[in-house]
DNA sequence: TTCATATAATTAACCAGTTAGTTAGATTGT
DNA sequence: ACAATCTAACTAACTGGTTAATTATATGAA
């Protein structure tokens, strides 16, 4: 139900082109989390959407374009949860709590997300890639922003120690990301499932007391 | 090619055959760091290294191969440097600040090998590949099991809080790789040069202080 | 109600460019 | 001479992307 009033468009469809689609990008999430953007396959994509490979370049122009629509389903997802949070008038305290909390858990609930985007920084080595840039500006320049407030905020209040925003906010995202990255290694090395549901609540009570100790006074 | 007069290097002819190998190992370690194992060139590389193709396959296997030599070399290093700091005889507090020095320092020397490392995070998904078993093995594994032994000492003499080596572990690595993979995008963001030597100096200092005030009681 | 028509959705088959890997031989120090 | 080192040229297989045809549905005139 995407059809919006006005101008009735003409639809001699069949089958859900929605649901095609959709099927599309979520094959290519697995896809490109798994193995990378020159390691991902369009016909493997293509098999396991169930859908003819024809049919990914209808729906998107090319590859390329298909990895920036994957991009855009998991940071406007991530920016939909975070900036919320980060707009609201808790005390600083309290807000980077949440924003913490929020952002784990996002990333909880979707363990491969954070592969694509190292798929993204992995893209081209010293200078930024195209979209690399782009991304950068529409999802991560305001969250980056809105948090560096408030951590002086916090800072003026004295209830945070001295950091420098350039440090501390890739440090929390190097925190919380890495673990699920690095996850398929981890269970190689010891006996725990990494991922399994009450290991996922103790890591996230672990990320929140280790960031507030290094964060708070 | 590089057929030109002048005494321009000349790989190729019967020169050296360790400048050969050495000279495809380090444009190897660049080009999988630049574009992953799957998007890595081996015309690419051996361009790069003055040599041709051929020569790939005369001194290693196949790409796979030359892959995992790139990873002996990256983690070797790492071990070479780190192992003697955590078997020597220092107090947990102290022993903790040297080890995390000694990683920083060796991956500021090394800014790209944290991006040849998430390509093997990368290369397979749920389940570990197969030498990536063999480095967790081989490199992490011990690593992993002395700086477990630290903590257990730290937390034994009263001077760390209570940490799970499991969390803490990956959380380290994740504050001291993740700065440097994501320096491409902090550039396209900041106006600072995120790899100048001055911010790395400041960022080990971060680093650190960070880490100190999360562990240290 | 019926039926021709337009068009969205989908596919099988194909193609051109790329890439890992090979081969057959050349070069060079000893 | 001869073996270690190195190369130009080649190939088999793969992969992103295209094309021409096909199916299903809605629309509207008769």
């Amino acid at each position: 139900m995407k059809t919006s009033a006005g101008t009735s468009r003409r639809l001699g469809t069949r089958g859900q082109p929605e649901e095609s689609r959709a099927a599309i990008l979520k094959a290519a999430v697995a896809e490109f989390a798994e193995h990378g953007i020159a390691g991902a396959r369009t016909d493997a994509i293509a098999q396991a959407a169930h859908v003819n490979k024809a049919l990914l370049y209808y729906y998107f122009k090319d590859k390329d374009a298909l990895y920036e629509a994957v991009l855009d389903q998991v940071f406007s997802g991530l920016r939909a949860r975070v900036v919320p949070v980060l707009e609201s008038k808790l005390p600083p305290r309290q807000k980077m709590l949440e924003y913490l909390g929020a952002y784990f858990d996002y990333i909880a609930a979707n363990p491969r997300f954070p592969r694509v985007v190292q798929a993204e920084w992995m893209q081209s080595g010293t200078k930024g890639s195209a979209h690399m840039r782009r991304v950068a500006q529409e999802y991560f320049r305001p969250i980056f922003e809105k948090l560096a407030d408030v951590l002086r905020e916090g800072m003026e209040a004295g209830e945070f120690r001295a950091v420098n925003a350039m440090d501390f906010v890739p440090s929390v995202v190097g925190v919380i990301i890495f673990y699920f990255s690095a996850a398929p290694l981890m269970k190689t090395l010891m006996k725990v499932d990494p991922l399994s549901v009450e290991r996922i609540r103790e890591r996230r009570a672990f990320v929140l007391d280790f960031i507030s100790a290094a964060l708070f006074v």
